[in-house]
DNA sequence: TTAATATTTAGACATCTGTCTAATTATCTT
DNA sequence: AAGATAATTAGACAGATGTCTAAATATTAA
């Protein structure tokens, strides 16, 4: 779990998954949103990827990002359960 | 929103959640749960109420913290509404 | 008012994090 | 097979984080 807040705890992470909310994006597709390298972005999926957020499918030359709503679901659940009696 | 998920994002600070779940605690009672310093303790409280997630007050010697459960909720509702459609 | 207890603050230090550039790997197109 | 495009990996670096010791502040008790 701690893996998963700290994978939330960055602006841009978050952003990439409010964007991937509309739907699954290429990596290239993602980079428009921002300013930062293709390498900074990559760690940032990564970091996504490590904590179970997001799922990465090769799609040819691209590499398709998309959410991984049980992950989300449970992290939703244990803060829930982090203040509920 | 960053300061919640980066406060939540250690598992001490998680474990003092927890713990003042069951009711308000002092700093001392706080401490008796954890092998670190008074200062490291001291440190994580004060994350934790920047965050807005705990509220601390004084009770003459002592200081007594307790859950914020407003802020609580909020954090929830942001991470639900990252992934909800 | 002096000593004791509770907690915080200041400053140091090692480790972690987010960013970058440069190099590498994978796939597609000629 | 060679070059172009997509994405990741490696290594460097500044700044943030979690811990500590020592000192400071606040309150209570003698």
């Amino acid at each position: 779990m701690t893996e998963t807040f700290k994978a939330l705890a960055d602006p841009s992470r978050r952003k990439i998954l409010t964007l991937l909310k509309k739907g699954s994006l290429t990596v290239s597709q993602i980079q428009r949103h921002f300013k930062f390298t293709p390498a900074s972005l990559s760690h940032h999926l990564d970091i996504l990827k490590r904590a179970n957020l997001v799922i990465a499918e090769r799609e040819g030359q691209f590499i398709r990002y998309s959410l991984n709503l049980s992950a989300f679901e449970e992290a939703t659940q244990v803060l829930f359960n982090l203040f509920k009696k």
